[in-house]
DNA sequence: TTGCTTTCCGCCCACGATTGCAATACCATT
DNA sequence: AATGGTATTGCAATCGTGGGCGGAAAGCAA
């Protein structure tokens, strides 16, 4: 049904291999038969068949994007800007999205990973979330490129690209300081065996210690991906002898949880308690006080992420020269502080 | 690098044939002779090569998934979920999901559809977003499979599958009228040259006229994409002689701005006013009180638009048998009511 | 005329898998 | 021993493109 190179080339009165040539500049073709050639392209909407192409020239201008698919509903339209991000890279340089989805139940997850590049249907594999693990020796030891996105980094081993969680949480307390606050507290997103977690609490940690002189244990709570989580701990921090004066969440929703507790017992935001958020999603925005938070440039990640597999594949990069490419985040200021 | 059906053959210690057969069991293969077949592809880590195998079956086992890239940074959560629910179907029916995600400038959003047919990169194509509309020509007239989804459909024209807007607002009323409420106030999505805000309005109009008894366009406000959108119509909804007892927000963003402007206004919700919102996302979960809202029932419309499509790619259903599936919204109460 | 360059063609192989055909090997039943 | 059925094989063609090679034709300059 589909036209081949070879009505092309009866359409244009020119041989098959000089149709080839004109479409992938290997050869001289006078400029007068390359229009006739376009033209004939043009009218038979001819566009070379993917599958035969990759097969000679074994590659696929595919990249794999594999995805754990958790259920927190809300990093939701945060993942959808990183394949945004990822999106645009590859749509500009003529390769296409090769999507998969799956539960983190870790074999399925393996094996649908390691398909994709046993099958041959990608050049390259662009890797999203934490339970993704095990397979990796195939794809290294078989000099497949790929790159981890927003996920804790593998160092020496693995390429990678992902939001600066520390530097955000340390920026976070620097731009509180700069307000005049000294008594921050901390509310970390989840449990600190998730590493975004545990960055934050270090960038916290640090700031604390170079900006106010001093950490302190009591001002740090643990969150969860609980509905309310936040909600507690805002009152067990408000109850503190010396309470802080700003409290910085861990992830938007919480700070959410925070805002309205806090008013709850009395305290007015921002003027009693200034509240950070994480993550600048619409949570932080319709929030009321709009809430302050630390933006995560999720789309450029995906942009990044997205370049440097593609430099990966045409071996701009070597394979052994470990790429860690981690972005800056940015305070975006809101009434909440 | 990979291995070939050669490979295996060898290290099973049979002809390239039976290999293909035993995969593929379109002969007789001996149970014996089966395993050892199995083995070898195990231990070498076989799987057809992608390229190799869409050349000659013509089928490339791909999905294309052609999304607007729009602005509007709240449908995301909503549109990762569809996309999910493609996911689900296509992954556990062996199909990959091809995405691009394309500016609406027509051209580029057209190029790139077609390109996907024209390089037979996929066997089907899902359609999102509204620009798309020049090009579908060519794919109907050469018979390749395509679903619109949650999109205006093409009556007889395109297969597609969507939510049913105008039931959902129909619901609401309903629902509202089951409160006790009888003067209920709508404020549209956005304009209604919008098909979903088109069919919402038509739903609300249609359950008040049978619930009611009556429609009154005074209780009706147009919405739109602006960020406070929700808030001035609020105030003018509420000052009217005879005031509204609840007000249907299009969209959960206007219906947090709605609580927001009644309770300024001195209104209490839902005591005074009650409150619908649309969309069930985090935005109405999060508000305080929280947003009773229609929810729609985006995963399982991607699931539904992929089963139909790979239907259609099977040929279990015939191309000018035109397929329109709508599904019902449901009420998810909060709060606000 | 000769020599040289540019442009083009035809021919052929390769890529990896599927599949039809004809032939053979094996086994069990009669 | 003959028959029939099942299991397996080799061979070859096919899919659409890419690309190497040698050669032919045409144009141009000396």
């Amino acid at each position: 049904m589909a036209a081949t190179i070879r009505d092309v080339a009866r359409e244009a009165g020119v041989a098959v291999c000089t149709v080839s040539f004109a479409m992938n500049g290997s050869a001289h073709v006078a400029e007068a038969t390359k229009k006739r050639i376009f033209e004939a392209i043009e009218k038979l909407n001819y566009r070379p068949n993917q599958s035969a192409r990759g097969l000679v020239t074994k590659k696929t201008n595919n990249i794999g994007l594999v995805v754990e698919d958790t259920v927190d509903g809300l990093e939701n339209s945060i993942l959808l800007d990183v394949i945004k991000g990822l999106g645009q890279a590859t749509g500009d340089n003529n390769y296409d999205l090769l999507l998969s989805f799956q539960k983190p139940s870790t074999s399925k997850l393996a094996d649908h990973l390691l398909d994709v590049y046993r099958k041959q249907s990608a050049d390259g594999l662009i890797l999203m979330g934490a339970a993704i693990n095990q397979p990796f020796d195939e794809l290294i030891k078989n000099r497949f490129p790929f790159v981890l996105l927003g996920r804790p980094a593998i160092p020496g081993l693995c390429h990678s690209v992902n939001a600066d969680n520390e530097q955000g949480a340390y920026e976070a307390v620097k731009y509180l300081v700069g307000k005049g606050h000294r008594r921050i507290a901390l509310i970390t997103p989840c449990t600190l065996e998730v590493d975004a977690s545990l960055d934050r609490y270090n960038g916290y940690r640090l700031a604390m210690e170079e900006f106010v002189g001093r950490f302190d244990e009591q001002l740090v709570a643990i969150g969860s991906f609980e509905q309310d989580s936040g909600y507690a701990e805002t009152e067990k921090l408000l109850s503190l002898k010396d309470r802080p004066t700003a409290i910085i969440a861990g992830r938007d929703v919480i700070a959410s949880r925070v805002v309205e507790r806090a008013q709850e017992l009395g305290y007015a935001v921002p003027d009693d308690v200034a509240v950070i958020g994480f993550d600048n999603t619409v949570v932080s925005q319709l929030a009321r006080p709009s809430i302050t938070s630390i933006e995560l440039p999720m789309r450029q990640m995906g942009l990044e992420a997205a370049k440097l597999l593609m430099k990966l594949i045409d071996g701009e990069i070597g394979f052994d020269d470990i790429q860690t490419i981690v972005l800056p985040c940015t305070v975006c200021e809101r009434e909440s502080t």
